[in-house]
RNA sequence: UGGCCUAUUGUGUAAUUGGUAGCACAGCGGAUUCUGGUUCCGUCAGUGAGGGUUCAAGUCCUUCUAGGCCAGCCA
């Protein structure tokens, strides 16, 4: 055969392109760098598989790095499900956990370096009037009086003001560059601002807090980083990156790759738009599996492995895109297909009873786990007389083309038995509730040597055997594919019928002992996984993950 | 009449750096199938627009168009 190319993203091509220049003796280190300030979310996933991925492939490491300069927003609790959720993807940094705050001291000497070279100044205008100094978009900025301080007055205010002799917001630190510089970012940007908040790891060891430009670069240069690769609209901030880690920084010179975050169709990303989400109790928290987050994710049954063959088909750019979500289903599908135990369920339950067979007779049928991977082996399933099968595996006047169960024809029974249609029993609205069928003894394992040709098979249960259990159907939590794309709103486009609960089906009696995480595929239905929230022993509750492709509900709907 | 960035089939991404525009998803058609699943085969469709350089341009030059980001003491 043909070598295979391995096309290169644009970073990886950076990359070895340093490799090859001996750049930073060969490393490569990068970091995944969360805020502790909320769930992360598949777009996160994105970056933390571009992020630990690039480690892994170039010899080089990952580092975790928790970026918490805003203790007002912040908290431990975001901590550990962000540890989880990166575990649980299957990356793993060693011993390379590092927080932003344990570098709060050497941050605090950079700063007093800058002021020493005359490169920062205090400043005591207000919020108000820095916004009107700073100028607009097509409009230079203002000096501020403070910017000529002298250093030693500098250093003396910059001083007190960690020593907490100001109010909150009566002096910034500042980056003493340019005010009228096209890019807004290096007209003298803050360093540092007063806030008397407790931080959940440095306490009240703290008045002042560093600002991200300034302790983002120094991060990545006190750690060593070589390839500090972030989102697009951190473009701007490249100047003011490489400003400081040249002015300020321990020597070394990591380099900042911006790349185009992740948009999926049908979803919100934002952190903000999900809050608001949870907030308004349309999800039932940030782990509902409809959210796009990790959490979400995990607990909709999308296996680690899915999401990142996702993350390597998407590939990475600079252009924003936005990425059909059929990719991420497919991934999750051609995933489960190979792994999950295949098994019967009845989601809309009929009751069909076969005639001709023994009444208090069972049969335990031999079945196969996985038709694409014999070494998950067989189980028993008990057959009877009576049996539940899908309400819309019948239709007593059938369409072209449907193969179901239907007077006069006849099915198949997976593992089981040709039945074929006698009569049904209907309800005085005219609904058929019980369906009759006779069964062929010869066709048992659901196969007959004559070659007899059976277009249709419908999944069952034995209607003594099973038990009744909770199935939740889930769906995209939008009805368009950009949420709030017509009216600016994206409330204005959530789906009504995102989650169905359905509490009646009928479960085949291996699913009993199901544990919460384990996941099957329920033939001809979908792949369903065990609610690690709601489910009890003996009781599990399923989560659709995804339905099954289905070309007979799209040449319904083609008419 | 601010700066930075981006533009390849419906979607997402490649193209040996100037040399046959490929892959995947979605769609469509067919074959196989004890899942209307899977698998297999086929098929549709693209370089935002206009100029220019060249034997040759997705790639270089130029003009335009469209889109994204930036005026937090957030990250």
């Amino acid at each position: 055969m043909s070598e295979e190319t391995v096309s290169l993203n644009f970073i990886e091509k950076i990359i070895e392109e340093d490799l090859k220049a001996k750049k930073n003796n060969g490393a490569v280190i990068t970091r995944f760098p969360p805020e502790p300030n909320g769930y992360l979310h598949i777009g996160h996933a994105k970056s933390i598989c571009l992020n630990f991925g690039l480690a892994e492939k170039y010899n080089g490491c990952c580092h975790l790095r928790f970026d918490d300069t805003n203790p007002e927003k912040e908290d431990i609790e975001y901590i550990d499900s962000i540890r989880e959720d990166i575990q649980w993807l299957g990356f793993d940094w060693g011993t390379n956990e590092f927080f932003a705050s344990d570098y709060f001291n050497k941050l605090y000497e950079f700063a007093e370096k800058l002021i020493m070279d005359g490169k920062a100044y205090v400043d005591g205008l207000s919020p108000e009037e820095i916004r009107k100094y700073r100028g607009t978009l097509t409009e230079p900025g203002k000096e501020s009086p403070g910017r000529n301080r002298s250093i030693e007055e500098n250093l003396d205010l910059f001083r007190r003001m960690k020593a907490g002799e100001f109010e909150d917001g009566k002096y910034l630190l500042r980056a003493k560059i340019d005010m009228s510089s096209p890019n807004l970012n290096m007209r003298d940007p803050a360093l540092y601002r007063i806030r008397r908040v407790t931080h959940h790891r440095t306490g009240d060891r703290w008045c002042i807090y560093p600002m991200y430009d300034f302790t983002h670069p120094l991060s990545d240069a006190i750690e060593g980083i070589t390839h500090s690769v972030c989102t697009l609209e951190f473009e701007d901030h490249r100047p003011l990156y490489n400003w400081m880690v040249e002015n300020t920084g321990p020597g070394h010179r990591p380099q900042q790759i911006e790349f185009a975050r992740l948009n999926l169709t049908y979803t919100v990303m934002s952190k903000r738009k999900l809050l608001k989400l949870v907030e308004s109790g349309i999800v039932s928290g940030w782990d509902d599996p409809r959210m796009p987050t990790i959490s979400g994710f995990r607990r909709r049954g999308y296996t680690p492995e899915s999401i990142r063959d996702f993350a390597g088909r998407i590939g990475v750019a600079k252009a924003n895109s936005t990425v059909d979500i059929a990719l991420l289903e497919h991934c999750l599908r051609d995933d489960l297909n190979k792994r999950a135990k295949r098994v019967m369920a009845v989601l809309d339950p009929l009751k069909v009873v076969i005639d001709n067979y023994p009444e208090g007779k069972v049969e335990y049928l031999e079945a196969e786990n996985n038709p694409e991977d014999e070494t998950m082996g067989n189980r028993k399933i008990p057959f009877s007389r009576e049996l539940y099968i899908e309400r819309e595996d019948f239709m007593e006047n059938p369409p072209k083309k449907y193969f179901r169960l239907s007077p006069g024809n006849e099915i198949r029974l997976k593992h089981a038995y040709y039945v074929t249609c006698t009569g049904v029993v209907k309800d005085e609205t005219g609904t058929v509730v019980e369906v009759h069928c006779t069964y062929d003894p010869d066709s048992k394992g659901g196969w007959t040597e004559d070659g007899r040709k059976v277009r249709g098979t419908s999944h069952w249960v034995s209607a003594s055997h099973a038990f009744e259990g909770e199935v939740r159907l889930y769906s995209h939590l939008f009805s368009t594919e950009v949420p709030g794309e017509k009216t600016g709103d994206f409330f204005d486009d959530i789906a009504e019928d995102s989650l169905t609960i359905l509490k009646g089906c009928m479960l085949e009696p291996s699913l009993k002992e199901a544990e919460p995480g384990e996941f099957f595929q329920f033939l001809r239905k979908g792949y369903f996984c065990v609610d690690s929230r709601d489910s009890s022993k003996g009781k599990p509750v399923f989560n659709r993950s995804v339905a099954m492709r289905d070309t007979w509900a799209k040449l319904q709907k083609k008419g």
